[in-house]
DNA sequence: CGTTCTATTGACATCATTCAACGCCGGTGG
DNA sequence: CCACCGGCGTTGAATGATGTCAATAGAACG
C-alpha cells in the first residue's frame, strides 16, 4: 500500500512515502517536499542553538546526532539512515537541542515548518505518521538506555551489531553484510565505552569467527551467536537487583 | 497566560493547562479530560503490550516508567510528576512499550484516544503542545543518555538530585528540601549503577556537607558543590576522546 | 609524500560491582 | 504487646571489567 504511488526507489522505505507529495499530485493532503539538499561527509545539517524551522528527511547517507555540553563533550544519541526524520528536536524550545552531521555524502528532503504545520492541521495520515516517528524514537532512545545500562561491553556491541543489521534490512540490503559509516571511536561514544574497547571486542568476535571485520565492511558470520551473547548472564541477574513493584 | 483559566491549583503547571477543558468551558478547541483515576503506591497504569487507547496525566503524586527485556531485567527510563504526560509510548506500534507504575498514591487524568485524536484536528494550539512535549521527552532522554555514559558515579547522582531540584521547583515546591519518592533500587537502575554504589555515595557527600539525607528526606545544602561535581573532570578529558568531525 | 585521522594491541590502574553481614523499619500474626 | 519477617538501606572487603596510557602502523587526504 505505501509504495504504491511512489515512483523514486529511495522513498520507498521513508516513514513519509505515504503522505509525501514528491513524486505524486495525487495527495492534496499531504506533505509538500520543498527542496532536498546534499551534503558532504563531516559537514552539519544544523546544530545546537539554530533556530528551527524545518523537518528533513534522510534521503540517501547516514548521519549522526549530537549533544554537546558545555565542557566540550559530545554524545551521539543515535544514528540515521534513509527515510529518518530528522529534527523533530527542535519543538521543545524552537531552537535545536542537538548537532546533526553527515557521516558521509548524503542527501535530505527538507519540509519547511509552515508547511508542515498545514499538512499537521489538514491531513489525519500525517498527524498520525509524526505521531508514531516521534514515539517510535521515543521507545528506541529507552532501548538504547536499557542497553547502556544493563549489558556488557560486549552484549552492547553485539546489539548494535544487531541493530543496525535490522535496519539494513528493513531498506532491502543485507542484514549479514555492511559498511559501517561511522569510526570506532563514534561506536564507542555511542555505546558509552572506550574506543580501544571497541576495537578488541570487534578483533575478538573475529576471532571467534562471530563476525568479520575489514576496516568498515563488516559481515555477521554467525548471527545466532550475537543474539547469545545477549541473554549470557541473564538469569544469572534474575534473582538478585530486583526492583521494588510495592515500593 | 498560562494559569488565566486555569482555577484547580494542581492543574497550575501541566504542560496542557491551556488547551483543558476540565475547569473551563471558554475553550471550545481544547482537551477534554473525561475522568480522573486514583492509583495505589506499587500498581500500574498500564504495562508493556497493552492495548493503547488512551493518554494521561500526572494529576499529583509520581511514577516510574519502565522497561522489561523478556529476560526480565527491567530498566527504569523515567520518573514523572504531576503536569507530566505519560503514555506517548503507544503511539509507535498502537501497543504500549512500557510499563507505568506509581511510586505513590496518584492521580491522573485520563484523555481517551479518539478525544485526542479529535483535538489535535481541531486545534493548533493542542498539536503544539503535543509536539512540545514529545520533543521535550526526547531530547530529555538523550540527555539521560550523555549523563550515564559521560558522567562517573557521582555525577550522575549529583545530575539526578538536581534535575529532581529543578522539576520540584518548576511545580512551586522547595528545590533545597523534597522527598525521594523512589528507592535506592531504583535510583540506581534508573543511574545504569549498583544500588549500593547510590548508598555509598549519598553516605558520602552527606559526610562532606553536601547534602543531607535522612530515609527518603533529602536536602542539597551545597547545591554549588552539587554542580561543581559536574564539570570535574572536564578538561581533563578535552583533550583526548575528541570524535571525528569529519570522520 | 608527508601529515593527520583512524585503528590495533599491550600493560597497567581504577572505579564500580559483587558478595556478604548487619541494622532498621513497618506490617502481620500469635 | 511482642516476635517474627520481608523489603529497604548501610557498610566493608575483594574482584574484575573496562578505562587509561602508550607505542605502532595503516588509510585517507591534500
Amino acid at each position: 500500500m505505501k509504495q504504491l504511488l511512489v515512483t523514486n526507489p529511495t522513498c520507498q522505505f521513508c516513514s513519509f512515502s505515504n503522505v509525501c507529495e514528491k513524486d505524486s499530485a495525487q495527495k492534496p493532503l499531504g506533505l509538500k517536499v520543498k527542496s532536498q539538499q546534499v551534503h558532504q561527509r563531516g559537514s552539519s545539517l544544523f546544530s545546537m542553538g539554530d533556530k528551527f524551522d524545518a523537518l528533513y528527511i534522510m534521503r540517501s547517507g547516514s548521519a549522526k546526532t549530537c549533544l554537546l555540553s558545555q565542557e566540550g563533550e559530545q554524545q551521539i544519541a543515535s544514528f540515521h539512515y534513509a527515510g529518518d526524520i530528522v529534527g523533530l528536536d527542535g519543538f521543545d524550545t524552537e531552537q535545536h537541542a542537538h548537532n546533526l552531521t553527515f557521516l558521509e555524502t548524503s542527501s535530505v528532503c527538507r519540509i519547511g515548518l509552515v508547511e508542515f504545520n498545514r499538512a499537521m492541521a489538514e491531513s489525519a495520515i500525517v498527524r498520525q505518521s509524526v505521531l508514531k516517528s516521534m514515539s517510535h524514537l521515543l521507545v528506541g532512545e529507552q532501548q538504547v538506555l536499557f542497553s547502556n545500562s544493563q549489558y556488557n561491553a560486549e552484549q552492547r556491541l553485539a546489539n548494535f551489531l544487531l541493530n543496525l543489521s535490522a535496519r539494513f534490512e528493513q531498506r532491502g540490503l543485507s542484514a549479514l553484510r555492511f559498511n559501517l559509516s561511522m569510526t570506532r571511536i563514534d561506536i564507542a561514544n555511542f555505546l558509552g565505552l572506550a574506543f580501544e574497547t571497541v576495537s578488541r571486542l570487534l578483533s575478538k568476535m573475529q576471532q571467534q569467527k562471530t563476525i568479520n571485520v575489514n576496516h568498515r565492511q563488516v559481515s555477521l558470520l554467525n548471527i545466532d551467536k550475537l543474539r547469545q551473547t545477549l541473554l549470557c548472564g541473564a538469569e544469572a541477574k534474575l534473582s538478585t537487583n530486583f526492583s521494588s513493584q510495592a515500593a
